[in-house]
DNA sequence: CGACCTCCATACGGGACCGTATGGTCCATT
DNA sequence: AATGGACCATACGGTCCCGTATGGAGGTCG
């Protein structure tokens, strides 16, 4: 039978992160869909618990700077609000992850990445703020909004999908609600 | 010993969906805060997920009309909004149980009540942006956008509150937002 | 070729929870 | 006083998961 690797292991993690939750993340299932046994994952990881944050900082290493990456390339800080947007309302689908994060915020292994993610993504929106003109506290108090309607929006989009109709034109209202002077 | 009702039943349930999640409403460790056992439980509801299904239509009748009515006292849509968003992320503490719903939106008995509970109060926003002189579909659009924020900012503040700094500012800037023109 | 080391299967003993079975207690009724 | 029903404690078997113990297969290196 074939070896597996740790990154084999945190490979299926991830999927069964986004399909069932941190709850999901449990070693006998796991090597049920790897073909192997229980030996394996206790083999690569001391116990279940080191699983989980080796598959979450994984998560952690590959997502967060890839959205900001892609933003960074437009010019205009109007643009890169639209394109952030739209790119991670798009495929709203796959931030499943985020939301087993959030839906599991007292884990010890979820808080700190969930904690650096978020200090580290309102603090990219504050930057876009700024550069849009807005004083800094007030850039502030529009991060932390445009993330809470990306988060709320994720939630319903994931929850409740039927009650958000035409996205495109959602998206548009979003924009000139946030950047919305006076 | 003391006879236990329904309620009594739903009403543990209660408290410790809001702090531990759907998964926390289990029949074992509800009868030990009760000081009871299984056996009174399985007599009252005939599986866990008849007393979850109860649990979670209680909190449904308890809590979603009472916001809406209290802001329904005052006149003008615009304060009516401003109170919306005061009452409900003032307490965010205790919409735990929403959070819970959200993380537990596949489960059977979740499921249903999250979709009758979010088409309830974006249907109200609809009306409340509708009086306030948005046509209708952008209405819906601003609703949609209002609710999202609050299921974000409820997000942030139980899991990474340290985001969050000055609530009352947030709240004015929230509100503006909302409301914008053009 | 034998000693080792890496990786894993097998087997086992927990623990937490679900649901059932059974009998006992208290109370209202007759 | 006896009977029946409402309510519950106790005890049990079953499932799913964790984590450990142990040994074995396959490669590596002297």
């Amino acid at each position: 039978m074939a070896r597996r690797t740790r990154d084999d292991w945190t490979g299926v993690a991830l999927r069964a992160l986004a399909e069932g939750g941190v709850a999901a993340v449990a070693v006998e299932p796991l090597a049920a869909r790897l073909g192997a046994t229980k030996g394996s994952a206790y083999w690569h990881f001391p116990n279940r618990e080191a699983l989980l944050k080796a598959t979450l900082e994984r998560w952690e290493r590959e997502h967060t700077e890839a959205v900001i990456e892609i933003v960074e390339s437009v010019p205009e800080p109007l643009d890169k609000l639209r394109l952030l947007f739209a790119t991670v309302l798009e495929h709203v689908e796959d931030s499943a992850v985020e939301l087993a994060m959030l839906a599991a915020k007292d884990d010890p292994a979820v808080e700190p990445v969930l904690r650096r993610v978020t200090d580290r993504r309102i603090g990219y929106l504050e930057e876009l703020f700024a550069e849009l003109g807005f004083d800094a506290d007030v850039a502030h108090q529009r991060a932390v909004l445009a993330y809470s309607v990306y988060l709320g929006q994720a939630q319903l989009l994931s929850s409740t999908p039927h009650v958000v109709k035409a996205r495109r034109q959602l998206l548009e209202e979003t924009l000139t609600a946030v950047v919305c002077r006076a």
